[in-house]
DNA sequence: CTGAAAGCGCTTACAG
DNA sequence: CTGAAAGCGCTTACAG
């Protein structure tokens, strides 16, 4: 590969400077319109391609966000983060930044062995996508680089997070039951397994609230251990009229538990789920459920993350990012 | 965020000059033991961190590769590719490089608008992963940046890909079969579709030229149209004892197909795929498959481009890697 | 074994 | 509107 044209090289074939070939390439106003278009069409000319790196050295950045994602993300019939990675790549693509994806191993995870990108100050800005233990994520804020964590929170560290509004979108789907004449709703969810299925059941139990509906304890159900291990759901004697449940996985199994026991579902009663997964389109009757705006949750990290870099370490704190509710089959008015 | 910590002050600090810790760093045989531990340990405490933007511009190298993928790869149940990236930049960390990675939206690629990172030369390297449209992968190819295909070829352009062996394996697949006693075996895949299901059938036409078995034409059957479709699979009136498809979501399709018209499979015919992708699994029987050494396809492809980076444009051009045979329920001897 | 000099390709602040 | 100077943090080639 013969050597690349540089700025210096245009310069000279033009017999300016190159500080005038640098303004006229980012079209500053400094320079007149005729040169610009000279320079512009010399460049193409000459075949040059901007060479970031130069750039890279002198403001100490490279432009470069590393977004770092633990193995167990991506099994397989995982593909939410993808998606989610999809949009964040796209949205710092728009603001000019490169992103650097490293799926973390099990191995590298426990051992706390960090990307190279960190290692070598090769990214402006860290996003952790998903839930790390808590020893990879000190490791990798020891780092001191710009860190937003995505889809997740972690109120042992003053970091910055980017969320689904779990709360917010129980709630909602919850009043629309309430709406269409439902007061008896169950929540299918071990709420104390983790923190998103917590808010959730808090969202679900504001409309309640609100609504002056008693919350009732057989109506709240358990679909896993405190370890997250999926358990066989059991339904109580008498069924409330709908279920909440807390994931689309969970409202598959409590339909499928719920045909087994010979209840028709919508017609006897109604179920929605959580995140719009591929369960919810694979379950009869498909399933009325919450879709994470991710195109969202990209734009707003990539933009909080270009602030920050900018504008030095401005604190967001925790930014809520509303879901949408998607009507399917599997839920319908009391009649 | 105050100032990073350089060589020049650890320098400073030691009273040697920058040259000497630069060389203590990278343990280079210039420097002494015991000013090298100095040089460590100073590093350490003063919170050093090394620096990789200024060797990128003094080696216009950024160890950085760019991977380019088609966003057509990442629908709902695919996974395949991002477990190859896993692979990829697994190898690639292992040489000291970062992967940055894009997924091209269909828009993008349409309209040939092509990632940061090569705009602005911040990458070394380019892998494309998966097959992309011509006038795309000219456009990536005019940058004249190391480039390499991973998991297809294409026979317009002179350039280095790494893909499975895909004619070996069917050959191998259908070798097995024939051991087993078979000796009327059919082929599902259309094989005017893609390049790579044309090389598996030639696979499985040279195993059966070589046992002088015949080839019946009625046992060659569509499972797409010629743009890929997938259609209804018909069987003939006559069946073989076996059958090789040319993918796993055809060995599924092809099984339903048997079973919905009273057939057991293998009692009654031997079914085997290709991928080991979900559906080998999800299917019942399980079926008898190859699977894809994604690993060493990762490896052998940062291997190559680390060479061609180091060493110049070296030519290595169709890389070949073996599949394994992963034996299932699907398939059984002729009794 | 140690270090002074030069330079990679840009941009910014300043002078004209 | 144009340009000379300085410098970002490293590394290499060379001199001692």
């Amino acid at each position: 590969m013969n050597k690349r044209v540089t700025m210096k090289d245009i310069a000279e074939r033009l017999g300016v400077s190159k500080v005038t070939v640098s303004k006229a390439l980012k079209d500053s106003p400094d320079i007149s319109q005729a040169l610009k278009e000279k320079v512009i069409k010399t460049a193409q000319e000459m075949g040059y391609i901007y060479n970031a790196k130069g750039r890279m050295l002198r403001e100490n950045l490279t432009y470069s966000i590393g977004v770092i994602s633990s193995e167990k993300y991506y099994g397989k019939d995982d593909y939410f983060y993808i998606d989610l990675y999809k949009h964040l790549s796209n949205s710092f693509e728009k603001l000019g930044f490169t992103t650097t994806f490293n799926i973390i191993s099990r191995n590298d995870e426990e051992s706390l062995s960090v990307p190279n990108a960190l290692l070598e100050q090769k990214i402006d800005g860290v996003v952790i996508l998903g839930q790390m233990s808590i020893d990879y994520i000190k490791r990798v804020l020891d780092f001191n680089c710009p860190t937003i964590f995505l889809d997740f929170y972690c109120d042992r560290f003053n970091v910055d997070c980017v969320i689904t509004d779990n709360f917010f979108a129980t709630y909602e789907i919850t009043n629309m039951l309430i709406e269409q004449g439902h007061r008896e709703i169950g929540f299918v969810g071990n709420i104390h397994a983790t923190s998103s299925i917590q808010d959730r059941f808090l969202g679900y139990y504001k409309a309640l609230l609100e609504n002056r509906i008693e919350l009732n304890k057989d109506w709240i159900i358990k679909d896993r251990d405190d370890n997250n291990n999926f358990i066989d759901i059991l339904l109580p004697g008498k069924l409330p009229t709908a279920f909440v449940c807390n994931c689309d996985k969970t409202a598959y199994l409590t339909i499928e538990k719920l045909k087994s026991a010979g209840y028709k579902v919508p017609d006897d009663i109604s179920v929605v789920g959580f995140d719009d997964s591929l369960h919810a389109v694979l379950s009869s009757p498909k399933i009325t459920t919450v879709r994470v705006n991710m195109e969202e949750m990209g734009r707003r990290t990539a933009k909080i993350m270009f602030e920050k870099i900018k504008q030095g370490e401005k604190h967001y704190g925790k930014v809520l990012i509303k879901g949408k509710i998607i009507v399917r089959e599997s839920a319908k008015p009391l009649k």
